[in-house]
RNA sequence: GGGCAAUUAGCUCAGCUGGUUAGAGCGCCACAUUGACAUUGUGGAGGUCACAAGUUCGAAUCUUGUAUUGCCCACCA
């Protein structure tokens, strides 16, 4: 027999086992015809713990997965970790300084530093898997992947190569997001802007007022850049030049007419400093100015600063202002102006736009073949324009379709993506230099002394390729002599699994991954990664806050909430009340809730377990149902509901609607299964019923509990039966549907409950037997007296009388119900205020809603308005109504 | 500056294309408890659905505006 109440971590993780080594996860346990369902798990770093945004994302994945798999499809799901390039070399740069290295970079070098990292990573990934493992996601491990090993790399290589054989990547000076903390560049998406309040200065340029925040970077402007309508400086014309007394002495500059300066702000004219800032690099490149390099990669100021050279940019700005001001070139400070400095998103320090040579993907060059489903024919597209296209020709689902808006956005704002980064961990540029000669490939041309580039990819680059790359064939993929395309005819896991199904993750990376997953992946393989996103919002503490690490008292750590409460009671709380795309609230009381539920539903089991017990029966060898016939009436409901319950719940599945299927299922298991239908077992309990609906119940409810109903299922299941994951979904027989009985039944909870609340209100003590008197007629009367010994058991009624005709009242507290009168006599304790208290403010709200219905009847454009059946509806609900308020007057007379 | 969303009970949230007297969980109050379950049961209190106008026979639901909050994008030198 069951232990008194479901302890998780007696079973969570020998269930896992149990799983893992019969092969469950695999697609090959599945039909050989069933259709393919595939996920790719977007992959944690792999030098991370768990957090709840992975809890989530497991979750969430491994109801789809298992709800697939239950339903015949070839369920896989592809686990694996990211070796997040800059993430990782951070991490591991910071421990190694911890242990009392300088500069590890410097002090290990390039080999020696990735073994480092590697060494590292090995580590963390096995403590991430078995993280992943104690949230009970059934994926696939033996096809685990990283992207950071030779398929994935091979992978990596072609695609780069053909790219730039297509010219789609192309190395050039431009200006990027440079971090001179982290000492590499990072993409648009990788900078963040945080509000600063900052001193703004405004000083004399020649016979202009110029203002900036960056004193510091004005050393080489030599260009005064206006609106071309602006009045104010008419006489200046494009290409006049002055001499003005700046920093160091005097410079030539030049009048620059361009339209993208806002007349409006400061003095509407501007120096610029094409170097480090974005729109001056446009402005110069539009007009053909000179850039010069005024701060170093190192952060600190070149040659060109004069006597400041050498130094930071904060220890020169107050210098350079003061020196400015002894010119008497300094016209006013502004000490409250507010503007956003760019961040970097990773190591969190400044970020300097600075002009590198770099290598950039093309996303306007119009040269890939592509045809969406809902378009008319193939054409040669933009990386840009495909993007677009699959989403716009609903190729690709969004789920929730509002961030299609975004997505679309962001796609128009897009510009050449800076795949280059100068760090160390990561896939290598697969180019080689030998004097002016350059070669792209994989491994170095025949020959002495080539040279490989020395950056790495963005890490986004292979992550990108992730719901293929981690299907083809890992020994195929280091055959050299084959081509991308042939690698990936000969995979047979590609060939069967990709298009992947869905692709569920949070909406904070819809641009970083998703998009670049759609552009990678359409390109290389001509196919698109996905049929459906599914995008998942953030969690966040109870009064809204991001968690965050740094604020250890909002943190929930998922470990540590599944060994308190198990995996199923966080899985259900991070998945019932919440809807896609959405940010939720998670706290310790909502975890603790759901554990509540398990352990109903444990209860629940261990009940029907023992009526078997009780009963001699074994409830392995249940198989088939009675006849309809021959069942009671709660049965016959109870089959009904159950009917309905597996046609909401596979409708929700399949929709993605999983709070709805969460919140359903729990409120049948709890509400009905547990509080009514159990309780009119009591006493006479139909076996094959009870094991019957329990069943179906733990078959629905395992995706979102596969722990806590795999056990159940154990004591439950028929003699061969198979294990509760590879079960089939339950189907629907139309046959057991009976919604007399389930409308007959809820009769009779309606009185249960009108005399619970008369026993209630006048406090009856507990225990204390007491006398109904029941007036119905026709069909009601018969559906309650067939059920006396229910009412008497569960309304503690001593003595139950059933009649047909009015009878005479006295020392009675009643109530009343449609078609039916309840009379409870209490000899002694009967209490007339309190009954008369209760009839008068139910007369009350019974008046308001007669009057209600009544002028809504009367209403004569409501009644030829409105659909007939509704106004029938509401006549008949008014004669009701009527009826009942008669009979309250009638009692109240009487008392 | 541009865009997206939210505002319903003390708290966290449902409420689908307009139609019963607006729901749930937690919390609160009262009562119960050897019974599958105190990780429980029964009953109850608590909301002019942010505000205003409009459309409609009828609005939490549709339209417009206002306010507040949150997020995303751009970034003004």
């Amino acid at each position: 027999m069951l232990e008194k109440a479901y302890d998780p971590k007696a079973v969570e993780d020998q269930i896992y086992e149990m799983w893992e080594e019969s092969g469950a996860f695999k697609p090959e346990s599945c039909p050989k015809d069933g259709e393919p369902f595939t996920i790719s798990m977007p992959p944690p770093n792999a030098t991370g713990q768990l957090h709840l945004g992975h809890a989530v994302m497991l979750a969430l994945e491994d109801i789809f997965i298992r709800f697939a798999r239950m339903n015949g499809k070839r369920a896989l799901w592809v686990p694996g970790t990211d070796h997040a390039a800059i993430a990782t070399e951070n991490v591991v740069i910071k421990k190694l300084k911890e242990q009392g290295m300088k500069d590890p970079r410097k002090e290990l070098g390039r080999e020696k530093l990735i073994a480092k990292i590697a060494e590292f990573v090995e580590e963390s990934k096995s403590t991430i898997r078995s993280q992943i493992r104690k949230m009970g996601s059934s994926c696939d491990w033996s096809r685990e992947r990283y992207t950071f090993e030779p398929s994935l790399n091979r992978c990596v290589n072609e695609v780069f190569c053909r790219m730039k054989n297509d010219g789609l990547i192309y190395r050039g000076h431009r200006i990027v997001n440079w971090d001179p903390k982290l000492q590499t560049t990072v993409s648009d998406d990788e900078v963040v802007y945080k509000e600063e309040k900052s001193a703004f200065f405004t000083f004399k340029y020649g016979p202009f007022e110029i203002s900036t925040a960056r004193p510091e970077t004005k050393f080489g402007d030599k260009y005064v850049v206006m609106h071309p309508k602006d009045t104010r400086y008419k006489k200046y014309k494009h290409g006049d030049t002055f001499e003005a007394e700046w920093i160091n002495g005097s410079v030539r500059a030049t009048v620059i007419k361009d339209e993208s300066v806002d007349p409006e702000f400061g003095t509407g004219v501007m120096t610029i400093t094409p170097w480090h800032d974005h729109i001056d690099f446009e402005i110069a490149e539009r007009h053909g100015l000179e850039k010069e390099q005024i701060i170093g990669f190192d952060g600190r100021l070149l040659e060109i600063a004069g006597e400041f050279a050498g130094m930071t940019i904060e220890k020169a700005r107050p210098l350079i202002v003061e020196k400015l001001k002894t010119k008497g070139l300094l016209v006013k400070v502004d000490e409250n102006y507010v503007h956003n400095k760019a961040v970097s998103q990773r190591g969190g320090g400044a970020i300097e736009p600075q002009i590198k040579l770099q290598w950039f993907i093309d996303v306007n060059k119009e040269i890939v073949p592509w045809k969406s489903k809902g378009s008319k024919k193939a054409a040669n597209m933009s990386l840009k324009q495909i993007m677009h296209s699959v989403v716009h020709h609903g190729d690709i689902d969004i789920i929730p379709d509002r961030f299609g808006k975004t997505y679309f956005h962001w796609i128009d704002n897009l510009r050449d993506w800076c795949i280059s980064r100068q760090i160390w961990w990561g896939h290598r540029i697969p180019v080689w230099y030998k004097g002016d000669e350059t070669y792209t490939g994989a491994n170095a041309p025949d020959g002495k002394d080539w040279r490989q580039d020395e950056d790495t990819l963005d890490t986004w680059f292979s992550s990108a390729m992730w719901t293929w790359s981690t299907l083809v064939d890992q020994k195929k993929a280091q055959d050299m002599s084959l081509s991308l395309k042939e690698i990936l005819e000969k995979s047979p896991d590609f060939q069967t699994f990709h298009p992947t199904a869905v692709m569920e993750t949070g909406y904070d990376i819809l641009f970083f991954w998703v998009a670049r997953m759609i552009l990678m992946t359409t390109y290389a393989t001509g196919q698109i990664p996905f049929k459906t996103v599914y995008l998942h919002g953030l969690i966040r503490t109870r009064d809204g806050r991001k968690m965050s690490k740094s604020d250890p008292e909002t943190m929930i750590d998922p470990l540590d909430m599944i060994s308190k409460y198990g995996a199923d009671a966080l899985r259900l709380s991070m998945i019932v009340g919440q809807s896609a795309g959405a940010d939720s609230r998670l706290y310790e009381e909502k975890i603790a809730g759901y554990r509540n539920f398990i352990n109903k539903l444990w209860n629940a089991s261990r009940f029907v377990l023992l009526q078997c017990e009780q009963a001699g029966i074994d409830p392995k060898t249940i198989d088939k149902l009675p006849e309809n016939a021959s069942l009671s009436l709660a049965d016959r409901a109870v089959l009904h509901a159950s009917e309905c319950l597996i046609e909401d719940i596979t409708k929700n599945l399949s929709t993605y609607s999983l709070s709805e299927a969460g919140d359903r299922l729990y409120s049948f298991v709890w509400d009905y299964f547990c509080d009514w239908y159990l309780e009119f077992s009591k006493g006479t309990a139909n076996h094959a019923v009870l094991v019957h609906v329990l069943r179906r119940i733990l078959k629905l409810l395992h995706p979102y509990c596969p722990f806590v109903t795999e056990q159940l299922w154990s004591q439950v299941k028929k003699t061969g039966d198979s294990a509760l994951i590879s079960e089939t979904w339950p189907k629907i027989h139309a046959k057991r549907k009976d919604a007399k009985a389930f409308a007959d039944l809820q009769i009779l909870i309606d009185v249960v409950s009108a005399i619970r609340k008369l026993r209630t209100d006048q406090n009856v003590e507990p225990g204390k037997e007491i006398m109904v008197t029941i007036v119905s007629r026709g069909h009601t009367g018969e559906v309650l007296e067939s059920q006396e010994a229910h009412m008497r058991r569960m309304c503690k009624v001593g003595s139950l009388t059933f009649t047909t005709d009015a009878v005479k009242i006295e020392n009675a507290a009643s109530t009343f119900l449609p078609e039916i009168e309840i009379h409870l006599s209490l000899a002694g304790l009967f209490d007339a205020d309190k009954l008369k208290e209760s009839l008068l403010k139910e007369q009350a709200e019974l008046t308001k809603y007669v009057a209600g219905l009544e002028s809504k009847l009367s209403n004569k454009s409501f009644v030829d308005r409105a659909p007939k059946a509704l106004v029938d509806e509401q006549k008949s609900k008014l004669a009701e109504a009527e009826e009942k308020l008669k009979k309250i007057e009638e009692r109240m007379q009487q008392l």
